[in-house]
RNA sequence: CGGGGUGUAGCGCAGCGGCUAGCGCGCAUGGUUUGGGACCAUGAGGUCGGAGGUUCGAAUCCUCUCACCCCGACCA
């Protein structure tokens, strides 16, 4: 390609809109262009990178067994209503109308059309296992969407889907899933952890996701300093700090005028928070529930959402906490019936705790469980702070930031047994496919790399995704001879099957240079009078800084040598 | 959805009640240049996000509205 046919335009200043690293670096190189909130458009160069990193993607598919298909965007709302998931994605989903006034949704993922799909053509156990997939447009209806590439609307997404006779067969395609995402990763140089992810309300057992690893993520990561634990905030378990478990005191009504929040009350009375317990509201699926948890410990929406398996899930209003006849401030699980109690087991972990008592300005000493209150369950559903205990090893966790650049998930048979997706075993018994889905946002893994490699030039892209592998840049263009080699090391470049993006605007060299940089094509080869007084070339890798003479004479072969060194170290490392 | 911010030329910005709206970059033409974003000359390019209002007069003040960005909520 000659620069000077390219379509886009590199920018010396940064973009105001742009904020994260990546966005700025993608908008100036000329590799996508905004057109709305959460909507862009690839311009060529950007769009040869997501070719390349789905091509990688699709090799790694097919190797491990995948079969690639191509759903519709466009679908039925029905199949939603029939998952129920029309409510749980609420208003992420987006929806439209046909001229009929038929509700279509577009598609922000696709377990509803492939398991009725699968449904129609699988019916024996002879048809089992089977890992279907597509790299295709996904829409969300994101309420923020944020970072450039890093969280849009309209986004390509690589979905695989497994189905399997059983829990074993599932956790095989699991295993060659992870396997072969970490392959694709490893070609696409980007560094990866795995993490254990929530895996949501919809009966899902197990979920993880590949974490690369930087401040600029959304997601907070929580590790063991000491063993491989890793998970999700979402998902991170710890074991809690006990308290000594003193004798039961009976219970004391306490006046607390004016006293609210937790670090209130454990100031007026004297206590430590950890020895007072605290009291949330949410609404699940319209019921109002309590849930109580000591008051060193914040509620994990997410683990109370899952636990209390319901659809819709939100934080209750203050208004709604009090129609249901509790006094905000001090609530009290004491006491309280026709309300729904959830107990973090954080609870259990103490004694005599200070809590509210149903009545305005007053609290309660030595409330214990389970001789003042009740709770319909008990389990862990609190924030996990780094400074806790691992829950593996019990050594310090501590806490990082990463963007989630895949993600996958067992699903077992929540869509089979909804979409009536079921096969006949060996014995002719009737049972639901279990099923696993596994999915890479490409624009995301593309925002990823970029975040994890460039400097204050540019991109440094890795050559297995780089739009280009060589920026040739000839200097002095208007020298004839300079001009005639540049064109004939073009020519060669391309007979050897190099990829090359050729400089051939007659700018001046900062420029041009300023431009390779930026770009970020991993090797850059300077021809000028210079260079051709004796008879080389010069190349640079972009991500060193040596430089290397090359005999004119057999550059391009070189260079095709150097390009493929690379490539195979790129592998070799997986 | 709550809080904050920004909309003026392709990009970055200035102008914030008074003549025909400016600057830098980029763009076009001609010339001189070229190892890290050259220079000179000439030139093109703007319904000042939109609507309404106040005023003799609005980019500028007021109201409404739209879009985008950031923080949070949200993100099977």
């Amino acid at each position: 390609m000659r620069f000077s046919n390219l379509f886009g335009k590199t920018l010396r200043e940064v973009p105001a809109e742009a904020d994260s690293l990546s966005h700025q670096l993608l908008i100036r190189a000329g590799m996508i262009y905004q057109v709305a909130a959460g909507v862009y458009s690839h311009l060529p160069l950007g769009w040869r990178v997501l070719k390349k990193i789905g091509q990688i993607i699709r090799e790694e598919m097919d190797k491990a067994g995948g079969q690639e298909l191509m759903l519709p965007v466009l679908q039925p709302f029905e199949l939603w209503q029939e998952s129920g998931r029309h409510l749980s994605f609420g208003k992420s989903l987006f929806t439209l109308s046909d001229r009929r006034e038929h509700k279509l949704c577009l598609g922000p993922t696709h377990e509803e059309v492939i398991t009725e799909l699968v449904h129609h053509y699988v019916q024996s156990y002879r048809d089992l296992p089977l890992l279907l997939y597509q790299i295709q447009t996904k829409f969300r209806d994101e309420a923020r969407p944020r970072g450039g590439l890093l969280r849009v609307r309209e986004f390509i997404m690589k979905d695989l889907y497994s189905f399997d006779i059983d829990e074993v067969g599932l956790d095989e395609s699991y295993q060659r899933m992870v396997q072969a995402y970490k392959n694709i990763y490893g070609r696409c140089g980007l560094s990866t952890v795995l993490v254990e992810a929530d895996s949501g309300a919809i009966g899902g057992k197990e979920s993880h996701e590949f974490m690369f690893v930087t401040e600029a993520g959304e997601d907070e990561i929580i590790y063991c300093s000491n063993c491989d634990y890793a998970a999700n905030v979402e998902k991170a378990q710890s074991v809690k700090p006990k308290l000594e478990v003193e004798a039961p005191l009976s219970l004391e009504e306490v006046s607390t005028p004016g006293i609210k929040t937790i670090e209130e009350v454990a100031n007026f009375i004297g206590v430590s928070p950890r020895c007072t317990l605290k009291a949330v509201f949410c609404i699940a699926d319209g019921e109002l529930t309590f849930a109580v948890i000591r008051g060193d410990f914040e509620v994990n929406e997410v683990k109370l959402a899952n636990l209390l398996n319901c659809v819709e899930f939100r934080l209750a209003a203050e208004a709604e906490v009090e129609e249901a006849g509790l006094i905000a401030g001090s609530a009290s699980p004491v006491g309280i019936k026709r309300i729904k109690t959830v107990a973090d087991d954080s609870i259990t972990l103490g004694s005599n705790f200070v809590a509210g008592a149903n009545k305005a300005d007053t609290h309660f000493k030595n409330v214990n469980y389970p001789r003042d209150f009740e709770a319909d369950v008990v389990a862990d559903i609190a924030i996990t702070r780094p400074g806790d205990g691992c829950p593996k090893c019990g050594s310090q966790l501590l806490a990082m930031h990463g963007i989630e650049v895949g993600h996958v998930f067992k699903l077992g048979t929540f869509f089979s047994r909804k979409l009536g997706a079921f096969f006949l075993d060996k014995n002719g018994t009737s049972k639901p496919i279990v099923m696993g889905c596994y999915g890479i946002g490409l624009e995301r893994l593309l925002a990823a790399t970029v975040e994890q490699s460039h400097d204050d030039k540019g991109i440094i892209w890795p050559v297995s995704i780089a739009p280009y592998q060589v920026y040739l840049c000839p200097l002095y263009l208007d020298n004839p001879q300079v001009s005639s080699l540049a064109e004939k090391l073009y020519e060669d470049l391309r007979e050897e099957g190099v990829e090359v993006l050729f400089d051939d605007r007659n700018e001046s060299a900062g420029v041009k240079l300023n431009d390779a940089d930026l770009l970020g094509i991993p090797l850059r080869i300077i021809l000028s009078p210079r260079t051709l007084k004796i008879q080389s070339v010069e190349v640079k890798w972009r991500a060193e800084e040596l430089t290397q003479l090359l005999s004119l004479e057999n550059a391009a072969k070189e260079v095709k040598q150097l390009i493929n060194l690379r490539l195979a170290e790129l592998l070799s490392s997986l």
